[in-house]
DNA sequence: CTCGTGTATGGAAGCGATTCCATATAGGGG
DNA sequence: CCCCTATATGGAATCGCTTCCATACACGAG
């Protein structure tokens, strides 16, 4: 049970200098004559010698760790699936550039204890997944000098953040413009969790498309939701109450379509005859519940990969330039969305596009 | 854009020595006059001043850090809810005691890499995540000096680990004891993943109460899972081939559950009024796609807690002396359990125990 | 013969904390 | 008046590694 062998152990077996031994053991193997650099790494090998990183890092400063910072809002990481698809993506780009990840999960909003839990020497930068809208964790860049990404939300211009998210309203549009081509005229809405910035965008984009199609937004159709089932089970409860209903209800996630659709079913609406609706995310663990959902697939391992990827060069470069990336979504069309009933709309015909069903 | 402060600095702030500043800034303020005391408080304040881990770790030789480490074997923790369990139970422990998580997630089963990123200085100990059997990681006790936790498998005593798990042999005993209370007498199972020690034990605690019971066990209704949905589905078709049936299937697992009663389904046998199935880990992510499955529920955020407050514990007190803790699990009865059709068994029929139905 | 250039190696000062031990001062007892 | 103890503080080594810069030597050119 002996301890460690050091740099020096490793220098004194090989008979050489701590410089020389350093050097070589990263690899500079070209400064020195063949014979040392065998003997160094001989000796390194009998010794079991293996580089101790707090050291490295300290002398360095540079600790090739990346902090994954979960929104103290958030629901627990383990109720997450999505968490665990950007993180997965961030893995697998670290361990291409042999970085290490740092789980920062704080249980508490006070910014103070944040920050002493992220900015304490230990990680070269972070990536703050899906902060919500006032989360603390934004008051963070006036102050810290960290690199930070910011994975699953694009933020107002006004945040000076890098940002990697999959293109909300571009894909909602798609998503809108689709099911109008459909036919219908009469749609409704579920919104997605009220912090979110992805819900306000998947929103607004529905509004625009209904505008630009010259469809009139009915307000008591528009619910409110949060991103779970249960929120889409109160949906319906709340719209089936009413006298009149939409021929087709978008919603801004596929938990709470499939909650809608549950509860729809449960009170004798059949899904599509009676209604049609639309979900948004492909959310692999919903599939199986709904698994004739028409909805919008994209691509959250990407996300993690490409957030890793910008904050590593950001550390590597110490280019911190904000940028925003944007990436596409694709419709996948199944059989929940039925054509409208009855074409009354003023807007032209026009051909599927999209995704296809797997 | 100034640099961090370092002790250094609030030491001038504050007109002190280092040592007086160190000592103030770690609690220690019985050691000086409370005027003292305040001075330095306010200037570290004053300056934002922060501690360096980095350096604080390689002083102390201590990181307040823990590894979590997946087994190169497994699926990707994406996909993984079990693991994200455990996970969350560590993070709500490790919160109490102020450690860290770095994640370990290696992609290689090359143990001198793996070493690398575990063996590193980077860590006091780790835990490591339900490893399969033959893991590279468990070749490691020979070597590492550092404290280790298996959450979620319980090893062969020939291990010298410290261990938390369920009890899923007391857990499969009762559940399989339970079945044959109803009356059954002609009972298949689908085996677990036949890498998890886990599946080992559920199955022979399966087998062990069918002898206590003098009920045979027929090897053609024992059929391969490997804890996935599909495998389950597998199983039902490779059953449904057969001449004779059972009764009754016990799953080794929720997953493999769903997709044996989604396919039976598929072809015309009815769960449970033509055929019983019992499942085992009341998978959350399971439930809704067969909300009435009778089957077994246990903890694991529980898991996760305890290993991390065992870990914590083997690095504090330096006592690694190996324990194995069992938690119990409870059974959870719904409606896919009918009692057998005919009583035609030699036991004698008994109450029913066990968990209720929410 | 001297100088410059290149190659091979080592000395020593860091990185930013912690901590052992020494020192200084004050006050109380003999 | 001196010694001892308790209280308050600081000096300096240390953790293990990186890296700037110096040194030593050899060799070909001038």
């Amino acid at each position: 049970m002996k301890q460690k062998p050091t740099l020096r152990d490793v220098a004194q077996h090989a008979g050489c200098s701590i410089t020389t031994t350093s050097n070589i053991l990263q690899g500079r193997h070209n400064l020195y004559r063949t014979e040392t650099v065998e003997r160094v790494l001989g000796a390194a090998r009998a010794l079991g010698y293996r580089t101790n990183h707090i050291a490295r890092s300290l002398a360095k400063q540079r600790t090739a760790t990346i902090g994954f910072v979960l929104d103290p809002n958030h629901a627990r990481l383990t109720h997450n699936d999505y968490a665990q698809h950007v993180l997965d993506g961030v893995l697998a780009y670290l361990e291409l550039c042999d970085y290490d990840v740092r789980l920062i999960s704080p249980r508490s909003n006070v910014l103070e204890r944040l920050w002493n839990r992220i900015d304490n020497g230990t990680i070269d930068g972070a990536i703050l997944l899906a902060p919500v809208m006032g989360s603390p964790l934004l008051e963070w860049h006036r102050h810290s000098r960290l690199p930070v990404v910011i994975a699953g939300s694009t933020l107002p211009e006004s945040y000076e953040f890098t940002t990697v998210d999959i293109d909300n309203e571009g894909a909602m549009a798609t998503l809108t413009e689709w099911v109008l081509q459909q036919g219908h005229r009469a749609v409704g809405f579920i919104k997605g969790h009220p912090l979110h910035w992805s819900a306000l965008q998947r929103e607004r984009a529905f509004r625009q498309t209904l505008a630009q199609w010259n469809v009139p937004v009915r307000e008591e159709w528009i619910l409110q939701g949060n991103y779970t089932i249960e929120s889409g089970r109160r949906a319906a409860e709340q719209l089936l109450r009413q006298s009149s209903l939409p021929s087709v209800v978008i919603c801004a996630d596929d938990a709470s379509a499939a909650g809608f659709i549950q509860r729809c079913t449960e009170q004798g609406v059949r899904i599509p005859q009676d209604l049609s609706v639309a979900g948004f995310d492909d959310e692999p663990l919903i599939q199986p519940l709904v698994p004739f959902l028409t909805t919008v697939r994209h691509d959250k391992y990407q996300v993690g990969y490409l957030a890793a990827q910008l904050l590593h060069q950001q550390i590597e470069t110490g280019n911190t330039t904000p940028q925003r990336l944007l990436l596409p979504a694709a419709m996948v069309v199944r059989r929940s969305v039925l054509p409208a009933p009855a074409l009354t709309g003023s807007a032209p015909p026009q051909s599927v596009e999209g995704g296809s069903n797997p």
